[in-house]
DNA sequence: ATGAAAGCGCTAACAG
DNA sequence: CTGTTAGCGCTTTCAT
């Protein structure tokens, strides 16, 4: 941390500021003389110091990523970790860096935002698990931060959105069960407040509904284990209960499962189940999970790119639309029971591979990325 | 932004300096003088400034971790995000941030840490994962920064320590395996160049010994889920084939139940497993897994803590040494198959609650958090 | 005990 | 085009 920009400007024979647009590759220098500064800051080993940079330019190079999640339900739940590995690749590239804030408990996650912003913490945010008429875009409206919303926001947003359609992924699980010959579909929903929560529920209704089938059989619960639980055994509780059930996250399919043949039900001879997200796990389970895999890596990445060329002005203000995810068919979902025979074409027994999710033609991708 | 600890300079009628020694409690001003600034400064509604406090005091107020973990392992373990909650509860009375990088790829971790000291992000690291003669340490005195490991290096440190006992954990499970009549307990362990892959070994070896049995059913792995199933192949291929697993971690152990259950084995009837962490899903597999239970939560906040004392110079350089992890019975372990009778007292066939594990009196606890 | 003033290392407005 | 200079908002030394 010793040499300064006044002992380049000294070395070079000129002054700090012709330094520093030299440094920044700003005009108002000479070609010549910026070659001289830069091969003077080469010489003695110059790094420019970030936090006075910070004060005079008034930024933090950081971007922030708040989760307001309790701690038990983070730690199952894969997405975090790949998407903050995402966001990494991203940052590395521009010397950007991610600060982290955990909060649980009420009123913590505003308090959260708030202090970040007004210690001057970061140029942004990441927002996920967004939720219906969600409190943070007016929160973030009023802290006067750029910010990247995973998912588009069904309330007013002036933020760009990096979206993966929830929809294609739950549609593909339907298509899939109903092609075995399953008719009582049923689905474990997650939180309602969250919208990837309601999506899945909607896109579940209306794969249903495009199958001519009823959307009766619907269970809310709230992501966790414990809820998927007892969802599972709500339904299975029923006169009419279902033959198969599209959970809206992996733990909630687990836990299902593992309810359904603590009753004595065979996966999937009585019951299919599916899942969403694709945690490592559920390929280790007995029977491996059939569930939607996510891509939350490339998600990290390409919200955080987003949110740095909405810093740097170069964001067209376009939302993002990410391929697609995809439907990993395993072991757990098969023909629906005897008595159920499928209504339509012979269907063979299991699936063996991957099968792509049909691309919605309703949302149109603006951007997407590989 | 907009008021500066001139305007309450101003309002108070004293100059800048008599402001800062008020807000940080230092002598120099008077107690009236004091009250009148604070005042001031609570009518102005000034937050001082954390960037210029940086420039000028040379701290970024903030921690840093790395993380060189495969996105898709931190994905599925619990530890991280129970970490972090834990590391945000003890920074977040203090206005320190966490400032996160995930490191991939060989290389990255140490230009992660350069990077992160060299720009001057971070006033202190805490070191997970800590390995075999680990580079990190002579690294981090390189850089002159302050740091804390999780659990204590097997080279020389100068950092504190904040450690939980992996020895009791295996050690409880290993007993409990003998109790039930098991002679042939195998230990799956994580990688080797890791000192919790070790002491997990080496706690096997020596429990082993305690109980006369010999240790020769070791197979090594990587705490992958891909690892922990080829070696639980390579044991299970053995003629002495072991009717106990004890694996390093869950996600080992969930794969290898699944991969035993796959070659016509049942859990725990021919062999019981046995994991460590309790991640969240473990007790909704087939049969649930029986685990030990760490805190990562406790372990993070306790870390962050002596970090914090350590930069305010309050720390007494003592190690710190957390309550010991508690074995958690569950369904996957059971009595040794018939023909292996127990050559120990008769057992109950289900121990049906958790037992504490016993404490080592070979560590002495200098501190012990609740 | 108090106040003035000199940095911290950089950016950007402003003369030359 | 180039170089000078005044901040950014705080800490801390040094006279008073």
């Amino acid at each position: 941390m010793a040499v300064t920009i006044s002992d380049v400007a000294h070395a070079a024979g000129v002054s700090k500021g012709a330094v520093s647009y030299a440094l920044n590759g700003q005009p108002g220098v000479s070609a010549g003389t910026r070659e001289r500064i830069l091969q003077a800051a080469k010489e003695l080993g110059w790094k420019p110091s970030l936090r006075a940079k910070g004060l005079s330019s008034a930024k933090a190079f950081a971007l922030g990523l708040v989760v307001a999640r309790d701690p038990s339900l983070l730690g199952t739940d894969p997405f975090f970790p790949a998407f903050i590995a995402g966001i990494e690749t991203a940052l590395s590239e521009h010397d950007y860096t991610l600060v982290l804030s955990v909060a649980t408990g009420a009123g913590a996650e505003e308090r959260c935002y708030r202090k970040l912003a007004e210690n001057g913490r970061v140029d942004g945010f990441l927002l996920t698990d967004v939720r219906h008429d969600d409190s943070r875009i007016p929160l973030l409206q009023e802290l006067k931060l750029p910010a990247v919303t995973l998912n588009r926001p069904d309330s007013d947003s002036p933020f760009p959105a990096v979206s993966m359609d929830d929809c294609a992924g739950i549609t593909a699980a339907v298509e899939h069960l109903v092609a075995l010959g399953h008719t009582r579909i049923a689905h474990v929903g997650g939180g309602q407040e969250y919208i990837h929560g309601r999506s899945r529920r909607q896109a579940w209704e209306s794969a249903l509904a495009t199958a001519g089938l009823p959307a009766d059989l619907f269970e809310a619960a709230d992501f966790t284990a414990a809820g998927g639980m007892a969802a599972t055994a709500e339904l299975l509780r029923r006169t009419d209960k279902p033959t198969a059930i599209v959970y809206a996250n992996d733990l909630m399919a687990t836990a299902g499962q593992y309810y359904a043949q603590t009753q004595g039900l065979s996966v999937p001879g009585d019951l299919s189940v599916t899942g969403y997200d694709n945690a490592d796990f559920t390929q280790y389970l007995n029977p491996p999970l059939t569930t939607v895999a996510t891509e939350p890596m490339l998600w990290g990445r390409v919200a955080a790119q987003v949110l740095l060329n909405q810093l740097s002005n170069s964001h067209d203000g376009e939302d993002t639309v990410l391929q697609a995810p995809t439907l990993l068919v395993r072991a757990s979902t098969g023909p629906a029971p005897a008595g159920e025979a499928a209504p339509n074409a012979p269907v063979p027994p299991h699936y063996t591979c991957t099968q792509q999710a049909p691309q919605h033609p309703d949302t149109p991708p603006t951007l997407c990325f590989p």
